[in-house]
DNA sequence: CCTTTTGTGTTGCTATAGCAACCTTTTTTA
DNA sequence: TAAAAAAGGTTGCTATAGCAACACAAAAGG
């Protein structure tokens, strides 16, 4: 259980204060084999899940059926607190676990409701963590407005250039879920990437990019 | 400040509680003229605004500076409450009044950190709204993805559909903002849907919408 | 009431990006 | 280590949507 006292959920709680929490509110462990589904889209959940142990992804599909990576998510990582947040409102993403999975649930309303001293900090734990991924959801929405590819490249790289505070970072997207986070084909991305690289704008190998303007 | 009784932030208090919450919070009231600029693009903020009178607007400008309003707020309208969780973020809009306004600012650390039981409450209200904001934004990438005007078109109508339980509704966008939630020139569709009309999967007329297939 | 502004629809032109298909390189795994 | 699979790159064709420009209707404002 170590590894919770790292979990953005119980930021600034020592191990006592999450036992505590732990105490009061209703959870549950399980275990994933590579390939099962975890939460499926259109659940309607009530829990938020961490990932104590593995690898998993967020897919959603599209009207025609294509498949599409919306998230990774590895150990220590939070899912189903937005959606536990809104309600009513059902899973807009499956949930897949790639390797064995161990996951954490535990009960939302409970959480909410628990009067242990320590719950008011998870609360606002929870706050900040939904409300940086309301942000990362901002960019990435004004990112897919753009109209062209290269505007949207030229956005992705400048948004990553801020986050690691240099002209040269590694991305972690392959070619395809980069594609898929900037809305466009494939292929499209290819195209404009090596072209911007022949202008002399940008280098990049694998998943390496360097602005050079 | 009966208003306020009807504020998503407050649902569930009566006034003793709401008032209990002012007298513990700091906060401060403002009014804004038409045009004025009630926050801008850029600013950190560390209150939670709402906007007791009048009609603002949520703007922000493309890399081009071409101006996209990403919002419309009525009286009892919460704004700022994402980027006050979010701390350390720089607010992704500019806030302008467009009628007379009154806004109401409560500091969030107090708010957060207010020991009046009330405020628990508060905090769950504050992240089923916050919630609610990121499945619409949820939504609008989703549709945002869809690579024709046509398949943007029908998702968000689908969408409005199931919003209103019937086929048909109107809609709080004219054409304008709707091309800006769509992410598509306005004259494109305009024509996507002059077109729709006459195939007769849809009509409309202004903001009145009806699904006939 | 007339003028101005705003909202909406229409259309021709054209660049761009989607699609499909194929190739090359790298990584995985049997 | 050979074979298979995955990841990345390239390219021709073509429909589509962006852009610009204009027309018309409705609403707002003085």
């Amino acid at each position: 259980m170590k590894i919770l006292t790292e979990n953005l959920l119980f930021q600034g709680l020592d191990n006592t204060e999450i036992q505590q929490i732990l105490n009061t509110v209703r959870h549950n462990e399980r275990s994933y084999s590579p390939g099962e589904t975890i939460v499926r889209q259109g659940d309607i959940i009530d829990s938020i899940g961490i990932l104590l142990a593995g690898n998993a992804v967020g897919k959603k599909y599209t009207p025609e059926g294509e498949e599409i990576i919306v998230s990774q998510m590895a150990p220590n990582s939070i899912f189903g607190d937005v959606l536990s947040g809104a309600i009513g409102f059902s899973s807009p993403v499956t949930v897949q676990a790639l390797k064995n999975c161990r996951v954490l649930f535990i009960n939302y309303q409970q959480l909410l409701f628990a009067d242990a001293p320590a719950t008011h900090k998870v609360l606002q734990n929870i706050i900040q963590n939904i409300s940086r991924k309301y942000f990362t959801q901002n960019k990435r929405t004004d990112i897919l407005m753009l109209k062209s590819v290269r505007s949207k490249i030229l956005s992705y790289l400048e948004w990553q250039k801020s986050i690691n505070n240099s002209n040269s970072f590694s991305i972690n997207l392959d070619r395809r879920l980069m594609a898929d986070f900037l809305g466009v084909e494939r292929s499209a991305l290819s195209r404009e990437l090596s072209r911007m690289k022949k202008e002399g704008i940008i280098d990049f190998h694998k998943n390496k990019f360097t602005l050079l303007y």
